[in-house]
DNA sequence: GTTATATATCTTGACGTCAAGACATTTTAT
DNA sequence: ATAAAATGTCTTGACGTCAAGATATATAAC
């Protein structure tokens, strides 16, 4: 009887019509996310960033070398507007972690580089954000992480599939 | 081979140092969290709510007649500040959907009340709300469904159990 | 009773995101 | 060649959230 829970109880007395099941999973994928995400975030402070940067830093890193990516290219992996990807590009930017270049192919792109002092950053935060994730997945057993594994995937897969 | 399997082969070219497999089932958890609260906006939009708005109309609803509720009670079964509660009760309030009432037992405090025209609308809200989560779960077989329901609730009590 | 501490709510200023659209450049169609 | 449509990035204004602290009332300690 978790907090989820009570919250169903109390639905199926005031609306006994309702199926809330599915209400129920989703309540619970809400609030690990938010559990998930604040612990996260932690970790990216200590390192001076935050899950916005952090996102943008390591999508340049595990590009590989040159570490050189256009805004287009970082929107299609994040789940972001344009505009946001402007503003998160500013920011690190600011701090000196990436350099907007001239991209000689098109004049209306430009290139997102990885600094020296980026590519430094983003390496140690990679390596805690990993340890970080790796205590909070912890509480769950090597046979159920990879049954839960499985089904996010095939439920993220009822969302993404081409 | 989705979208997170591809973020972990990068992962493993540029830092194959690192054991990321807990990154990809917090990537998969953070992606499909995105996908519900999008689709789910859409039909509190539908009823001229936000998530926000909804999540007060709401609790006020389940917790049953009279319907009234202090800021500190929406507090403890939602998992923002008191700034942010006081803002969602502001914008409730000044669509008439709720009122502010002097609480006689405590001074400080106040009590939030679900007005008529509230009630009408997060009860057609709430309806809506239920099918479209019936509809973003869908992907799922029944058994697949109690599976990972189960498997959410472990992993959600690893970070909630007091 | 008076003082100190705790509690309940609200205020302020900053931040990240979004939707909508502006702007320049490139591609396609004629 | 020229016009039309598409593309890539940035700008603007609004919104929801947070952290930190302000304010008022209630409770506890002495």
């Amino acid at each position: 009887m978790d907090h989820v829970d009570e919250i169903l109880a109390q639905w199926n007395r005031e609306r006994p019509d309702l199926d809330v099941a599915p209400m129920g999973l989703v309540g619970r994928f809400k609030r690990i996310s938010r559990h998930l995400a604040r612990e996260m975030d932690k970790t990216f402070a200590a390192h001076g960033l935050n899950g916005a940067s952090f996102d943008v830093l390591a999508t340049l890193r595990r590009s590989g070398a040159p570490y050189r990516l256009s805004p287009g290219d970082l929107l299609a992996t994040m789940t972001v507007t344009s505009g946001t990807m402007t503003n998160r590009i500013d920011q690190v930017e600011k701090a000196g972690l990436v350099e907007r270049l001239h991209n000689p192919g098109d004049g209306r792109s430009v290139l997102m580089s990885l600094s020296d002092k980026g590519f430094a950053i983003v390496d140690a935060a990679v390596t805690a954000h990993v340890a970080t994730q790796a205590r909070l997945t912890s509480g769950l057993s090597a046979r159920e992480f990879e049954t839960l594994n499985g089904l996010l995937a095939k439920f993220l897969s009822s969302f993404e599939e081409s």
